[in-house]
DNA sequence: CCAATACTTGGCTAAATTGCCAAATATGCA
DNA sequence: TGCATATTTGGCAATTTAGCCAAGTATTGG
């Protein structure tokens, strides 16, 4: 069972979203919202990976790769497990699929014109 | 029908992501991605709003509240519609309830320990 | 123990973000 | 027309972010 259910079950009907709730959802929010952690959770989606797998996945630098985990792990998006010289990060929560058909769904209405937006 | 239909329907079986699909992902996320936004799409799912109510419920200057709407604006999550004096925003999409659940099931794992995170 | 590999952290710079104020634009009413 | 209300835009200061390099820590192999 995917952690997060669908649309038509129980867990839509939520509390009303506090200061405090949106707070927190903003920060995971925007933990995710950058094209290389996007390219991780991508990838973590298939299994769990060392850093210096991501790091030449990435094509950046291991420092920033690094950084970048660490964005995703305090946001509670991933988890590390360090096994000898290696530290593998997995994701937390299998959900991330349906989300990301979520915001496809911004991206690329099914129906009706999306009406001018700039830059995206 | 929600724009988004569940996480085992047709939709989750997408196309893989591209750097340009993480790109435009990316940019939703981040237009999503604060306290202020969050509220106001909050607010927008229980129907259109015009900026001066939306400036009431946030607390903040106008001009302020104008720049947030312009970030969702341009990311296709709302559109603007003026009518007469008043300009009138509203939700593009209605996922985004089954989204934010998504969300609080990092926040709120239901099984299992969520390991140490930092400020969120 | 020493060197190599894996990873994280600190520091730096460039760029983006957020909030406000002030000014510009648009609409409606008298 | 002229003023008030509604909204957007420009500009500024403070803060945050993203990338790199350099340095520090940890683990393994010889």
């Amino acid at each position: 069972m995917p952690c997060c259910g669908n649309p038509t079950d129980a867990k839509v009907a939520q509390a009303p979203a506090t200061p405090e709730s949106r707070r927190r959802r903003a920060a995971v929010l925007k933990a995710l919202a950058h094209p290389v952690r996007l390219l991780f959770v991508d990838e973590l989606a298939a299994g769990e990976r060392c850093v210096c797998e991501l790091r030449e996945l990435a094509g950046l630098d291991m420092s920033t790769v690094s950084k970048h985990l660490s964005v995703l792990k305090n946001a509670g998006i991933v988890r590390d497990d360090k096994r000898g010289q290696w530290v593998y990060y997995h994701l937390c929560c299998p959900c991330l699929t349906g989300f990301f058909a979520c915001i496809d769904d911004i991206l690329f209405p099914a129906r009706g014109p999306a009406g001018k937006r700039t830059g995206l």
